[in-house]
DNA sequence: GTTAATATTGGCAGCGCTGCCAATCAGGAT
DNA sequence: ATCCTGATTGGCAGCGCTGCCAATATTAAC
């Protein structure tokens, strides 16, 4: 963000001169709708959760009197006298990979159909920040809690087992899940698209990444695709690991400084279409001609890959169906099992 | 997403074999706490919360007892008893939009270490939806609802006005708050991209955007944008509008129709740095030259913008920063006001 | 008209935790 | 040894709603 940013012309600016009156809490109860309404507090209840029987009449003065009140059910009561919460808890790595944003936008259509809310928490890659954010979930006794992959702390992982809600890892398979898991394999992300660039020729091969050692996944695609290589009798040239978060900036970086001390490669396997974009652009900047110079293949299939002068060549993943799947398996109370939603090499203009 | 994924090899596949035990509702509660350590609930409570005065070997007793049984406390119960939720809810339009991740993203870090929890909806750009959405997340008593922008519907602003909790009104400024706002005037950054077009020699200006109805801080921008042109004496010669969300891909295809129709535009204003990438690559691939045959502004100031080989000319917006102010507001619960936290010019060498 | 079912309805005990208040305890002053 | 002050501690009444069950109203069947 800037530092100092302009205020901008026209907008209000600062505190504001005309203070609001402040809120006084509302808490007008199922007890009060009851009294108005002339009818007992489990008749109202039943008519809002449309459950049990009561006549049209009942159900209309109820609705007046709701009405009437603005009442708004509490669900914090209503979830400790009953059952479930309907609550999902998200604990994620990161924001800024759009990987999780995408995740939550298929999993939030399916909650919010079957009135569930989803409620979550960033780990920043630190698996010590994810023990405590799931404990903090877990306080509110969600119906699931939904984390990525299987890294986890002995500590989270003794939670997850004990805790009586469901689990389910998402976006990896290369591991043993608690209950639920809902992705696909990295490790054979990271074989195919090694052995797509053999087959293609390219023998020569290199690597731009970011931080291996935090995004596990990312290590799982880089393993897979290194021992592929390897058994083909073409091991990686070199490779560029950012220290950070993926960026496109850092896969620019990254491809001229792997390219400064490798000038021969044929091409480039990066961490994700977001450094791969980087890589492309470095290229595009130093008139680099791809793929006859250099072959670049990225990681996701975002839509931008698909839309460059050249289309990206890359691995395109499921990742709003990740969500998707994940939330049914969670609102329809599934039995613990692995689903593999697999991925799709694109064959793009980049190799 | 695709259609049918070949499913990665190596991965497991669909159910998996092994069923693992069904949980069984864990429920160890404080009283049973209280039980196994040998003293009172309130002692219990007391010590958990660091609150109020217990002996050091008291302190003891009841952590070992805590670890001892796996107690995890029922903010449920908890927040029954008490009074605040210490949930704050966003009831956002969009994820695919990388704004509302940036905002979740300034907000979560403050919100986790400030003990609460975010909780979110997407409405799809809908006001029905949000109004639906809103009354949902009401009912977990939050300490806070943070939408996006002023537009809401009666029935909304009914809820939000009678609720006890705060309410934050957030990327706007150009409309009356009801009771929180954090952002920026939309209408002045457009004003402010016209202005620098016209600034800088531009004449035959062109519109390439989305939706305008729904994302009505788009159509506030293009409204102040207009604006600026027509009293200069140089009206928006022509404009593009892609009737769904604002993509890469619609950017692209948008500037190709409007080229198409007004071949000899020497500027186009897109509705934001997506759009505006897709332009871009559109000049690329034609071999348009940029900015000598046509000039690109964007708005957003999205980090890929500064990478492209030529960085792009755009309006940097502080989303992480409004996330982050709104919920520094929130915890501190600070009085009603409006803070504007302005936005930035950035000349790139796409004009 | 009467009894048996069935449909409606209200009462009330918790769900697990916190806030309040009274009770108990430890030290120091007298 | 006795009293006083402040630190600790436990008991218990709710928070607002749901689940269970008994009570009452309706309608069907005889």
């Amino acid at each position: 963000m800037s530092k100092a940013p302009t205020p901008s012309d026209g907008g209000l600016s600062g505190v504001s001169a005309v203070t609001l009156d402040f809120k006084h809490q509302t808490t007008v109860t199922l007890a009060e709708v009851a009294a108005a309404a002339g009818v007992g507090e489990s008749t109202v209840s039943r008519v809002l959760r449309n459950h049990g029987s009561f006549s049209k009449k009942t159900r209309d003065r109820v609705m007046e009197a709701v009405e009437q009140l603005g009442y708004v059910p509490n669900r914090i009561a209503g979830t400790l006298a009953s059952a479930g919460s309907r609550l999902v808890a998200f604990v994620i790595p990161s924001l800024s990979n759009i990987v999780f944003p995408d995740v939550l936008r298929g999993a939030s259509s399916v909650l919010e159909e079957n009135q569930h809310q989803a409620v979550f928490s960033v780990t920043d890659y630190d698996p010590e920040r994810e023990e405590a954010l799931v404990a903090a979930m877990l306080a509110w006794r969600p119906t699931a809690v939904m984390l990525a992959g299987f890294e986890h702390t002995q500590g989270t992982l003794k939670m997850l087992r004990a805790t009586g809600c469901r689990v389910v890892e998402l976006l990896d398979l290369d591991g043993s899940p608690v209950d639920l898991a809902v992705g696909f394999s990295n490790a054979a992300a990271g074989r195919v698209s090694a052995e797509f660039l053999l087959k293609r020729g390219y023998r020569r091969i290199g690597y731009v990444g970011h931080d291996l050692e935090r995004d596990t996944r990312a290590g799982k695609r880089f393993g897979g695709f290194c021992e592929t290589l390897g058994s083909a009798g073409f091991p990686l040239a070199d490779r560029e690991i950012h220290a950070g978060a993926s960026s496109v900036e850092s896969g620019r970086l990254g491809l001229e400084r792997l390219l400064a001390r490798q000038p021969d490669l044929d091409a480039v396997y990066f961490s994700n279409d977001d450094m791969a974009l980087g890589g492309y652009f470095h290229c595009l900047a130093r008139g680099i001609s791809i793929p006859s110079q250099l072959a670049i293949f990225g990681y996701n299939g975002l839509d931008i890959g698909r839309v460059t002068p050249q289309p990206l060549s890359t691995i395109r993943t499921p990742r709003v169906s990740t969500g998707r799947v994940a939330a049914e398996l969670v609102v329809a109370n599934a039995p613990p099992q692995v689903i593999d939603l697999g991925f799709e090499l694109i064959e793009g203009a980049t190799t």
